[in-house]
DNA sequence: GACAATACGTCAGCTTTGTTGACATTCCAA
DNA sequence: TTGGAATGTCAACAAAGCTGACGTATTGTC
């Protein structure tokens, strides 16, 4: 299982170590605090939270979707995930509509207040990650995909990929 | 602030439109639920959740700190953490035991089980980084590393460098 | 047309993990 | 000796996840 010290069996496989790995994982730990830390403190002001934030994010990004695609996505239940649309779509910010073609459908757009807090908590998200990538350069933003890509489930991995694919 | 479509300035800094922003930013929440899938699977089976992993992983990764030292690098409260350090303790896989230089002080150590349980989860999750670095190549795990070291919080990044830079 | 399946919403109850605030204890240091 | 630091505990609460059950509207299928 690879444990302790053990010499690796060639010196291109040394970014496989343990020590290695485990530095990665520690990496993705701190990270992904301040990757969350802008949009934390600002949904603090404003009575929403990380979950808000994620469903407003995917729903500017696929607008239109429906509850079923947004749940697949966020991998939660409907449960979690309609408490969150509930106080959006009260508060303004999300509108639903009953589908066309399928009426059971409900497709969900950004209303012009929820664009807003959309655009604000991107913008603090993307000055950090936009710093991240000028201080690592495109060679490193590059590696930094290929890795995330390859972390990811298999499902994700297609959400994922589906989405970079779409131009914005 | 680069919204919009916008050509960047030249060619070189195509990686930093919103765009490209963007990607990193839903890679990054893609990614993370990867990151902590299999150590959760494992941990559901246990009665203990993902704060007892990260506190086992820093104890293990830094044995006899401090809970004081603990709580700056989880960042998290101090009821919080030593909510999830009693019932470690209660179960016997966490020893306390008083400072011999600063009686105030908590030393925490893995017990054998505990170091048995800390295994395990790092096995899952090492395994998981482990694929994921060798699709990637070892230079793209260099820009992975680039990019999440610079995305860290000032004082999280003293704390990663820290430990990064401390041989196992 | 009957009936099963799908999409969505909601109620109730529970868990984990975070938060504040208040307060006690122990110990070091000025 | 007194003040402050480190630790721990109790209580109350919130965010965000979960399961299970149920209702309604709609759609697809036999």
């Amino acid at each position: 299982m690879a444990h302790g010290g053990q010499p690796p069996s060639g010196q291109s496989l040394l970014f496989l170590t343990d020590e290695q790995v485990r530095i990665g994982i520690e990496a993705m730990f701190f990270a992904y605090r301040g990757f969350t830390a802008d949009p934390d403190r600002i949904l603090a002001t404003k009575a929403y939270g990380r979950a808000h934030h994620r469903a407003v994010h995917f729903i500017h990004r696929s607008p239109g979707t429906t509850v079923n695609n947004l749940l697949a996505i966020l991998g939660v239940t409907k449960q979690s995930l309609n408490r969150v649309l509930r106080s959006l779509i009260a508060d303004g910010l999300v509108s639903s509509t009953v589908g066309k073609a399928d009426k059971r459908e409900r497709h969900l757009h950004l209303t012009d207040a929820g664009a807003a807090l959309e655009r604000e908590l991107s913008d603090a998200q993307r000055d950090r990650m936009r710093s991240a990538y000028r201080a690592a350069g495109p060679e490193a933003v590059a590696g930094f995909r290929e890795v995330l890509e390859a972390m990811m489930d298999e499902e994700m991995r297609h959400h994922y990929v589906a989405m970079k694919d779409r131009p914005e």
